[in-house]
DNA sequence: CCGGATCCGCCTAGATACTG
DNA sequence: CAGTATCTAGGCGGATCCGG
């Protein structure tokens, strides 16, 4: 379970070099929305409404302006088709598909953890209680 | 390098409880600093100011908020001891070591994405250009 | 209905200073 | 050293509006 990143003899330079790398991450994926967007496209192109209906609790002001980052960062990409009315989608650039792993590694300890929370009477610590 | 999360052909429900699990770990691990904080403890028990200086930009303020929430949930241990002065030391509990996949998997992500990011010339979008 | 933009306002992260 | 007090700025959200 545990990796060579945890629970090894003191080094106070790799241990430097581990936050560094993951603020890094965690700047780049700021806030509670991105991963979630970028889960929810996943599956394939979406539409704005589509991925409000998906994040459910989201606000349409958020959703811009997290998608907008997201271009801008590199890991969406959006597309104007001149339909009429005019379709606008939004997709994964291949670039974040580099993020498989820490979606997977979080959905996994997600479903664990709210396990854990339940086991030890602790589901008041939850997103939800659904 | 991409896990059966990604790339699979359109699933509802299983993007949906991705979506949720993800939700779920995401708001145990709310903020910019909980896992820094971890990585900080990963070799052995500090001090409040010990943690302070590995973050290096962390207010007291905030550390010591977001301390109490970690232990809380249960990831870290606060103790006391009656030297004089008093001494505080904070520790992880076992439970945190269920964490380390995904602090791998941040952390090999952001070497990577600071690289990706140096190499096409937008290392503005870096936490920090050091 | 769709893809947003705008106004309003709370809450909280963060800066700075201070205390036992 | 281990925090707390005070103040401020900005992230985030609710509600509403608007052109197509």
């Amino acid at each position: 379970m545990l990796t060579d990143t945890i629970n090894r003899p003191p080094n106070k330079e790799a241990c430097g070099a581990s936050i560094n790398a993951i603020k890094d991450a965690l700047y780049a994926l700021n806030g509670k929305w991105k991963l979630l967007i970028i889960v929810s496209l996943v599956d394939g192109p979406k539409r704005f409404k589509e991925i409000q209906r998906d994040l459910e609790t989201i606000t349409p002001k958020i959703l811009s302006k997290e998608l907008k980052e997201l271009e801008l960062n590199g890991f969406v990409e959006r597309k104007v088709f001149n339909t009429t009315p005019v379709t606008v989608t939004y997709e994964l650039t291949p670039y974040s598909s580099s993020l498989g792993n820490i979606m997977n590694e979080l959905r996994l300890w997600g479903i664990q953890h709210r396990k854990h929370l339940v086991e030890t009477s602790k589901a008041q610590y939850l997103a939800s209680t659904t």
